[in-house]
DNA sequence: CATGAATGAGTCTTCATTCAT
DNA sequence: TATGAATGAAGACTCATTCAT
């Protein structure tokens, strides 16, 4: 079958991550195995290497599709309409994290958080997250920017610095809520809202 | 009554522990071999073997001594002297924190996320990192009530909610604060002042 | 009637074939792929399957190549002018190899030698080897009986035994001088002539 | 089966060297498979990587070992008893390597051939074979110095270029006597004999 | 008890060849 | 005919665990 589209491609490499991100769900990067992948997706080793050089570049593809999520949803929390304050961004946040998780069956936090923990051995990853990390960050400071032009951030302080907070709630979802069912979306947006309350 | 010593015996298991631990600091759980452990703990694999059943084992010794850190501290700040806030609080952690990880030579920030994310596929580390969870849920509701004593917590709503999301800052720091070197103590701590500041 | 014309199939054959030469020349038979040889070519796969059954036949066909060189050579020295003793001709013989092995980007005596290392564990190309050695002894038998004729061969012992021996010289050149870089030709020459010289 | 003596390490790599060169004497480096090396030496997987780092380790002691035997043999030559000539040193020789190829069942030579053939694309092959060759050459040299001090050796000419030629009769001694089995050591001494006579 | 050599199932990856387009 | 994506059977190597000494 040569000659194919780049849509083809295209479709296949996503049939391929598609499947990888579901193994990876299960049994996490490092026991999720070539064999797995491959039988999931359908194909067959053969072709699952010529649409990815090897396992590592694979990972890579993953940790980035997985953790793209974020920056485009708080982005367009940021942009959408209505009042914005750090709680609504917040809550609406949480509720979209947790659809994704529900809409992947649980793999989506699961790779995230195994994107997160080979951040802290893999080079590759760890920039893939600490780039990905900044742009939840921007992605934040415009949220608290916006908050600012409609009124509704009175208090002072370093807009980076309350990303940073901001943004480090989110692995505390993941792994509460969708990891550990101790926590869900609401419960984790009023807790949110109580404690910056005024 | 065992030939050797409880003491004795209990210090192996230390020695393997430590040992582990760098290793798993620096290639996570399951790039870490066995064989790296009984390398780096001087011992043979038969002493090794003696003293934990196996990996798994191991693997559960690790990452229950990992996340012990956090509900002792907690736990520390709680009772402790002098005016609480969450902000206090807060800022007493991640410099906690902070030390501890300074302490490990990186191991422990390292070893914490591992945990979180092996937590995802392993059912026995899910029920360590989540009874792990309920202790320092448990601390921070009494960081909250003491704080309330002393009459620093005047906001409103569920203890148990806001613990929830104090609890959730922790992964937060150690991802971007130690694996990713974004965000030191200090600031992190200034932004959740901000936030959280009437 | 083929669609395409003989002297069209045979240029393609022709362009594979030098393809195949320069990989194999670079990584011996076993570590050329075919890939490499289809990239190398500028062909498409199915284009060099077309032309050649497998890599087996075509290993045979460089084989066959690359040893053919040797026959034609010392044929051509055979029937050559001027007198010809066993040292005048081994040392034509040994510049000739050098020669083609220097226009060859130093693949030829690769080749050579892989084909002759080939001949140890199959049976195909043994049997083109052992051809070939044929053609080149009649070949030395003639440059023996050329160089009595001549008037330049008073010892006396059989003469295919001697060419047999002469044979025997080329594959320690190629080693040495070719591969090696340990010896030229001038100085195995030379070193021939001291000690056949009486 | 810990504390094993160096004798014991030894000879199990001696046991697992010798079923390799039987495996690579019928394959070939490249079609030898660890799995039969592996079957043929009686051991299992992990004690054959035990003792070799792995297949490139295998092949450079094996390449070792099957030219060692040349350079001992000639070297035994040149201080052996009795009268020496080129032409007797050279009989001994190809009746040692002739035997040396029955008593290996065919092997030895073919393992010889294609380590000669590795030398053209393996750096550190190239390195061992080149090494042997000079010490082969250097151990020829000794052998002309003692056919001149035996008074039998007349003729003029560098004896470094002689050692050369005389080195490069083995590889085509090996490949028409052993390989192909067109020429006994017999013979191919009597050509030589004949070429070098005065 | 301690040792560490040995085991062998399990992993990733390659590559000759085919065949739908 | 020509193309090149797809196939899947090997192949090299690792590593948790055991057990004879």
């Amino acid at each position: 079958m040569p000659k194919v589209s780049d849509a083809h491609r295209s479709a296949r490499r996503e049939q391929i991550l598609d499947a990888a991100i579901r193994c990876v769900g299960r049994e996490g990067f490092h026991r999720t195995t070539m064999a797995h992948v491959i039988a999931e997706s359908g194909l067959s080793s053969g072709a699952v290497y010529g649409y990815f050089k090897g396992k590592e570049d694979l990972i890579k593809a993953i940790a980035g599709r997985a953790l793209g999520g974020f920056a485009e949803l708080l982005h367009e929390i940021a942009i959408g309409p209505g009042p914005v304050t750090p709680a609504t961004a917040m809550r609406a946040m949480v509720h979209e994290v947790e659809r994704l998780g529900v809409d992947s069956d649980g793999a989506f936090p699961k790779v995230v958080m195994h994107a997160w923990s080979e951040a802290a051995r893999n080079q590759e990853i760890l920039e893939i997250v600490g780039a990905n990390v900044d742009q939840v960050q921007a992605a934040w400071v415009e949220v608290l920017e916006r908050a600012d032009a409609d009124g509704n951030l009175r208090v002072p302080g370093d807009r980076a610095a309350m990303a940073r907070v901001l943004i480090g709630l989110m692995p505390g979802f993941v792994l509460q809520g969708l990891l550990l069912g101790k926590v869900d979306a609401t419960t984790y947006a009023d807790g949110f809202e109580s404690l910056t309350s005024h």
